[in-house]
DNA sequence: GCCGTTTTCGGCCCGACTGTTTTCAGTCG
């Protein structure tokens, strides 16, 4: 697993090397794609007959990886890391900086990384350059600050509610008569680089104006008439795009991006002898809305989530990803007798509220101790309240559950006899997430292959930006999951969206069951389904992939497949 | 470096903005 993130990161470095030295190109953005391809893969790269059977993986990159995977070396990129300082890689990471100025800063005044960068600002050597004004120098100082201060992107969690609030902002501007946003939010990506607003208005420079004023923009990093990006307090970059109302489709698809997915949507057009740019599709002059692009390139529309040239040109018609309306129930929810802050009352009439026939109460297993976890006779009384609130409670099923933990071994942190009494069993890990790909494996395989557990909660137990968690063969976990009936959740917390987009990819394709659940905590955790929808979207998910829309009955049989 | 119902060679997406320049290179998305 971490093989293919390795090789990634070092198609990448080889990528950026190759850029500082002034290579071909369409060489550079070949490794790139090499690279990407890799990233997006679930199954080891190692393990595959035919590397070069992966779109953007030639015979050259496949010779690479096979001697990596080999060897542990990779003899072109060992000499490409040799050929240039090391440093110069961060430099590339400062905005407003790119190969070409990384090249002179090394070859002509001997910047090697971020710090002679900084000493030659101080000592005035960079101004030697040429087209090195103050203006330049005082943008790039600022760059090297933000670059220590804001080096991950943002969950999100964080960006989408900033982004939703500039435009109920930007909305009441006069003369503003569309607006929404793009860019990998609109994709629902688990992390955002920057947002993208694009609007429509009467009068471009009233707009762009405000949107530089806005309350809590820290600097302007440009300002056009179309074109204004500003960077705000809380460190976010934020683009906004004022375009013609008659061409908003065609703007709204190429900001959408991914720069993949235009990039084969363009030479799709090419080929069809059309010419598709951010202002429309020529000679047949369409650019109102997207699905009339798609449609003239005899394609059907194609949902944000998928647009990361997948494999989405080729989706059918009748594959209809996951909405939010689909979900009916939620399976994985803690009360205050864990670490939850709703009573199980209070958890039933949520589930009712947001329309589910059932909700069910899975409080931390006795391990987790510092969540307060139930101790066996706890967990025995908490059944007994459930059962008896469940029966007063018209409208909705309460289920008496448990997260479970799964222990570093694979055994679960309650005995079978504890486990019958439950209506379902959430197995998760929680410890021990620094385990090895084999040994974790092993671990959660245990978990599945049990007959009592009907989900496994948050499998890699990774935090982003923070943890990396568990690197599974993904692969078997999914076969497993497939064979024994146990489903794999997508925990929509948008700190964790564990399973991500292509493990979601990789479940629905290997025909397991994915359950995507809040693991709410207080009333407003609900409102993360938002996250956990995006993410199954991303993966492709259908509803029929997903036992959160199985009707009142039919997720009744299912969780009884083994009694 | 990759790819091919036009091609095994010759292409490979395209435009806006900045800062510096005095017509455009570099960067970004």
């Amino acid at each position: 697993m971490s093989t293919n993130t390795d090789l990634a990161k070092m198609f990448h470095t080889m990528a950026t090397i190759l850029e500082i030295k002034g290579e071909n190109a369409f060489k550079i953005s070949a490794n790139t794609k090499v690279a990407r391809a890799l990233e997006d893969m679930v199954e080891d790269v190692g393990e595959l007959d035919d590397i070069t059977s992966i779109s953007g993986i030639g015979k050259s990159s496949a010779k690479k990886i096979q001697q990596y995977t080999k060897t542990g070396k990779m003899y072109d990129y060992d000499e490409l890391v040799k050929s240039i300082p090391s440093g110069l890689l961060d430099i590339m990471n400062v905005q407003g900086i790119g190969a070409k100025t990384v090249r002179r800063l090394w070859k002509e005044i001997d910047v090697v990384d971020i710090q002679t960068l900084k000493e030659a600002i101080t000592d005035g050597r960079l101004e030697s350059l040429p087209r090195m004004g103050a203006k330049t120098i005082q943008n790039i100082s600022e760059s090297i600050e933000f670059l220590a201060s804001n080096a991950d992107r943002t969950r999100i969690g964080i960006a989408l509610p900033i982004a939703s609030r500039l435009i109920n902002h930007l909305k009441t501007i006069k003369g503003v008569t569309k607006i929404t946003f793009a860019g990998s939010l609109r994709r629902g990506m688990e992390t955002i680089g920057d947002i993208d607003i694009l609007a429509s208005t009467s009068d471009e420079s009233l707009l762009a104006k405000q949107f530089c004023e806005m309350q809590d923009v820290e600097k302007i990093l440009a300002q056009g008439k179309t074109k204004c990006s500003v960077r705000l307090n809380a460190g976010m970059q934020v683009d906004l795009r004022i375009v013609d109302k008659d061409k908003f489709g065609a703007a709204l698809l190429y900001f959408t991006g991914s720069k993949e997915h235009n990039i084969t949507l363009r030479e799709r057009a090419i080929s069809q002898k059309k010419k598709l740019n951010e202002y429309g599709l020529s000679p047949s002059n369409i650019s109102c809305t997207e699905e009339a692009i798609y449609a003239d390139l005899e394609l059907p529309w194609i949902p944000p989530e998928i647009r990361e040239d997948h494999g989405e040109f080729s989706v059918s018609k009748s594959h209809s990803l996951i909405t939010i309306s689909d979900i009916c129930s939620d399976l994985h929810c803690h009360t205050t007798a864990s670490d939850g802050h709703m009573s199980i009352e209070e958890l039933g009439k949520m589930g009712m509220q947001l329309g589910y026939h059932t909700i069910a109460v899975t409080d931390h297993s006795q391990a987790q101790g510092q969540a307060n976890g139930l101790k066996p006779d706890r967990l025995r009384r908490q059944i007994d309240s459930i059962h008896e609130i469940n029966e007063s409670m018209q409208g909705i099923t309460i289920l008496a559950g448990s997260e479970v933990d799964i222990l570093p071994d694979g055994t679960l942190d309650f005995d079978d006899e504890l486990l019958e009494m439950l209506d379902i069993v959430v197995a998760s890990p929680h410890a021990a997430l620094q385990q090895k790909t084999a040994e974790a494996t092993k671990r959660l395989l245990a978990a599945i292959e049990h007959p009592l557990v009907h989900i496994i909660g948050h499998p890699t137990g990774r935090i982003i930006n923070k943890r990396k968690g568990l690197e599974l063969d993904i692969p078997s976990i999914v076969a497993a999951a497939a064979e024994h009936q146990t489903a794999l959740e997508l925990n929509s917390n948008s700190h964790r969206l564990d399973l991500r987009d292509t493990h979601v990819r990789a479940t629905c394709d290997g025909n397991a069951f994915l359950a995507i659940n809040t693991d709410s905590h207080h009333p407003e955790d609900f409102d993360q389904l938002q996250f956990g929808i995006l993410t199954a979207r991303r993966g492709w998910a259908t509803p029929r992939d997903c036992i959160n829309c199985m009707k009142h009955d039919e997720l009744q049989t299912w969780l009884c497949r083994n009694c």
